[in-house]
RNA sequence: UGGGAUGUCGCCAAGUGGCUAAGGCACCAGGUUUUGAUCCUGGCAUUCGCAGGUUCGAGUCCUGCCAUCCCAGCCA
C-alpha cells in the first residue's frame, strides 16, 4: 500500500490535470454533511476522500454542515459527526462552516437573481407546481406568476423575507426552462418560508434556501475546488453550473460525482438505520452490529482499518457493492498486528491434572505476540485445576481433531503437554470435566521428540476472572437487505450470542478499555462500555480467520 | 416514451491505441508455525456487456444494440 492517503482514481486524475494546466495551484475540497443524522460507513468513504486528496495534494478540506433545513437538523447530530470525524483521523483545523454562515450573502445572490430576470416568485400551491412540472414524459408548464417584474418580485421576496406571509405561501424560483428534459431545471425552487428555529441563526430567518442553491454557492464562497459529491447529484450538476454562472461570484468549483460505498450485509440508510433503533432491534447507535461510525468504534473496529478499507475499495462511478469479507480483513490484517494475545475461554470445560500437586502454582511465561517481541511477555498462574474450551474435547474424535479426546495427548499454550484419560459426564451425558494427566518435562511447551499437532489455551481456575463475551454476526441474512421489499425480514437473529460465563485469564479485564486484545486461538475482544452487568463485558471484535470449520464439515460430509 | 450515468475474473478495481489484461478480497493447492491464526509459495479473465466497423495493431477510437442504476420534495 502506498503512503498515499488515496489511491490513484478518476478524481486525482482531474485533479492532476486541473494542477498540470494551472486551472488551480491548491486543493480545497470540504465534507458537506447535513447534521440530521448519525455517520455510517457510506459517509467513512466520502471522509476519507475529500480529506485524504487534500492531504495528499498538501490542500485542506473543510468540514461545512449544510443546515438548510432546520425542520430536521440538531446540535446534538452535529457533535457526534464531528466526534465520528476526528475519531476516523481527520482534522478540519480551523476550517469548520455552516452553509448559515452564508445566509446573509445568499439572499443577496437570490436579489441579484430577481433583479437580472431570472427568478421569481411563485404563488402556486405546492400541488399546483407538481402538476405544472410535467414528468419524464411530459413537459413542464409555466407558472401563471412567471413573468412578474423584477420590481414586483423583489418587493414579494423581500415581503416573504419580512414574514408577510405563511409559511409555504409562496416560494422563490429560479426561472430557467420548464421545458427541459432535466426536471431539476424545470424552474426549481430556490427559497421557502418556514418559521423554525435553526441550530445556528435562531429566529433570525423565516426563509431558507434549498440545497441545489446554497451548496454551489457556500462552494464558491469557500474557494473550494473540486466538490466531491455522490452519484445521484449528476443531474443536478447543470444546476449547480447554472447558478454560478449567472450570478457575480469569481469562482466556479466542479462538481465531481463518484459512487457511493455499499457493504454487502449492511444497510447504510439514515431511515433504516433509525427504524432499527427506535423498534429496538438494536441497542441504540452505537449498538457493535451497527454500520454506524459511533457504532464501528463500540466494535472495537480500528479507524486505521477503516481508512484501509476505503482505499483498498478504490473510487469510481460504477455503483458497486463491496462484499464484507473486504472489511474483515482489512480489520484483522490491522488487529493482527496491533493486539497484545492473552487466553480467554468462551465455553470453559474444567480439566483437572491428576499428578499436578494439589496447592502448587507455577508462573508460566507468555510472549504478548508471536511475531514481535516488542510486545514483552507477562507471566501466567498455572495450577491443577484449568479451564479449557468445550469445543477442544471431543469424543470418538478421528485423527484430523488435534486436540482432546481420550489418550491423545496436546499442548497447552505457554504450559506443558497433557493427556486426556477420562471424560466425567453428567446424568445427562455432557461431559462436564477432563481427568488429564501432565508431563513435567514438558513445561513451556517443548518436549524432546515428540509431536504435539495441537496446541490449546486454557485459564488457571483458581485465578480465571468471570467475565461476560457478546458475540457478533451480520446483523442481516441477506447481502442487499435494502433491496428487499422490508428489509426487517433478512434480520439475522442469531447476530447477538451472549456467553455470559466466559473466563480470562488474569490482569487483562480491568486494563484500558481502548485496547483490543486477540484471545488467542477465539478472536479479537475489546471490552465494552457498558455498565449493566456485574462482569467486564467484552465484545468481539471480529473472528479469527478459520480454516478448521472448513476441514471439520469436510470429516463429517464423509462419514 | 424525456434527461443523466454505468458495464474489465464470484466481489471491488488498474488500464488514457502497441511488451505476456496490475493489485486486493474470495476461492483452490502446497510450505513454515507452541494460535487449525499469522506468514510464505503457486494457481485463479486466450479475454474486457453484445454485434459490427476503423487500424499493421482496440479493453482503449466509431456505429448500433442490450442490461442495470438515478431523476417528477417548498429534503439533502
Amino acid at each position: 500500500m502506498t503512503d498515499k492517503n488515496v489511491t490513484e482514481n478518476f478524481i486525482t486524475h482531474i485533479i492532476d490535470e486541473d494542477l498540470a494546466n494551472k486551472k488551480h495551484n491548491h486543493v480545497v475540497t470540504r465534507f458537506p454533511p447535513e447534521p440530521n443524522g448519525y455517520l455510517h460507513i457510506g459517509h467513512a468513504k466520502s471522509i476519507c476522500l475529500n480529506f485524504g486528496v487534500a492531504a495528499d495534494y498538501q490542500g485542506t478540506c473543510h468540514l461545512r454542515f449544510d443546515d438548510t433545513n432546520p425542520e430536521k437538523e440538531s446540535r446534538e447530530y452535529a457533535e457526534s459527526i464531528q466526534r465520528d470525524i476526528q475519531w476516523l483521523g481527520f482534522d478540519w483545523k480551523t476550517n469548520q462552516f455552516h452553509a448559515s454562515d452564508y445566509f446573509d450573502q445568499l439572499y443577496a445572490y437570490a436579489e441579484e437573481l430577481i433583479e437580472k430576470g431570472l427568478a421569481y416568485v411563485d404563488d402556486q400551491t405546492p400541488e399546483e407546481m407538481r402538476e405544472n412540472r410535467g414528468d419524464f414524459n411530459r413537459p413542464g408548464v409555466n407558472s401563471p406568476f412567471r413573468d412578474r417584474s423584477p420590481e414586483e418580485n423583489l418587493a414579494l421576496f423581500r415581503a416573504m423575507k419580512a414574514g408577510e406571509f405563511a409559511d409555504g405561501a409562496r416560494v422563490l424560483r429560479a426561472k430557467i426552462d420548464m421545458q427541459s428534459g432535466n426536471i431539476n431545471m424545470r424552474d426549481p425552487v430556490i427559497y421557502r418560508i418556514r418559521r423554525l428555529h435553526h441550530i445556528n441563526t435562531g429566529d433570525k430567518w423565516c426563509i431558507y434556501p434549498m440545497y441545489d442553491f446554497t451548496h454551489c454557492i457556500s462552494d464558491a464562497i469557500e474557494g473550494i475546488t473540486h466538490s466531491l459529491c455522490t452519484l445521484e447529484f449528476e443531474d443536478h450538476r447543470p444546476l449547480y453550473d447554472w447558478f454560478l454562472d449567472h450570478i457575480d461570484i469569481d469562482c466556479h468549483p466542479q462538481q465531481i460525482e463518484f459512487s457511493r460505498l455499499n457493504v454487502s450485509f449492511t444497510i447504510t440508510s439514515k431511515r433504516r438505520l433509525s427504524k432499527l433503533v427506535e423498534e429496538g432491534i438494536v441497542d441504540g447507535w452505537d449498538d457493535p452490529r451497527m454500520s454506524t461510525i459511533s457504532g464501528l468504534r463500540r466494535r472495537g473496529y480500528p479507524p486505521e482499518a477503516i481508512r484501509d478499507f476505503v482505499k483498498q475499495v478504490g473510487v469510481s462511478k460504477k455503483e458497486s457493492v463491496i462484499s464484507m469479507t473486504v472489511l474483515e480483513d482489512a480489520i484483522r490484517h490491522h488487529l493482527n498486528q496491533s493486539a497484545p494475545r492473552v487466553m480467554g475461554v468462551l465455553r470453559p470445560l474444567k480439566v483437572v491434572i491428576e499428578n499436578y500437586p494439589e496447592g502448587q502454582v507455577e508462573m508460566l511465561n507468555g510472549a504478548n505476540h508471536p511475531q514481535n517481541e516488542s510486545f514483552g511477555s507477562r507471566q501466567i498462574p498455572f495450577s491443577r485445576e484449568i479451564y479449557v474450551e468445550q469445543s477442544d474435547y471431543k469424543e470418538n474424535a478421528n485423527r484430523k481433531f488435534f486436540r482432546l479426546t481420550e489418550g491423545r495427548e496436546v499442548r497447552l499454550r505457554h504450559a506443558y503437554y497433557i493427556t486426556c484419560r477420562e471424560a466425567i459426564k453428567d446424568e445427562q451425558g455432557n461431559v462436564v470435566e477432563l481427568r488429564c494427566t501432565y508431563d513435567p518435562e514438558s513445561r513451556g511447551g517443548t518436549a524432546d521428540g515428540r509431536k504435539v499437532k495441537g496446541t490449546i489455551h486454557w485459564i488457571s481456575a483458581e485465578h480465571a476472572e468471570p467475565i461476560e463475551v457478546r458475540l457478533y454476526d451480520r446483523l442481516f441474512n441477506h447481502p442487499k437487505p435494502a433491496s428487499l421489499e422490508n428489509f426487517t425480514d433478512a434480520i439475522n437473529s442469531e447476530s447477538l450470542e451472549i456467553l455470559p460465563n466466559a473466563m480470562l485469564e488474569p490482569g487483562i479485564a480491568d486494563q484500558d478499555s481502548e485496547v483490543v486484545y486477540q484471545f488467542e486461538r477465539n478472536a479479537y475482544f475489546k471490552r465494552d462500555k457498558t455498565h449493566e452487568t456485574d462482569k467486564p463485558v467484552f465484545n468481539q471484535v471480529v473472528s479469527m480467520r478459520d480454516s478448521w470449520s472448513k476441514i471439520e464439515q469436510e470429516v463429517n460430509e464423509s462419514n
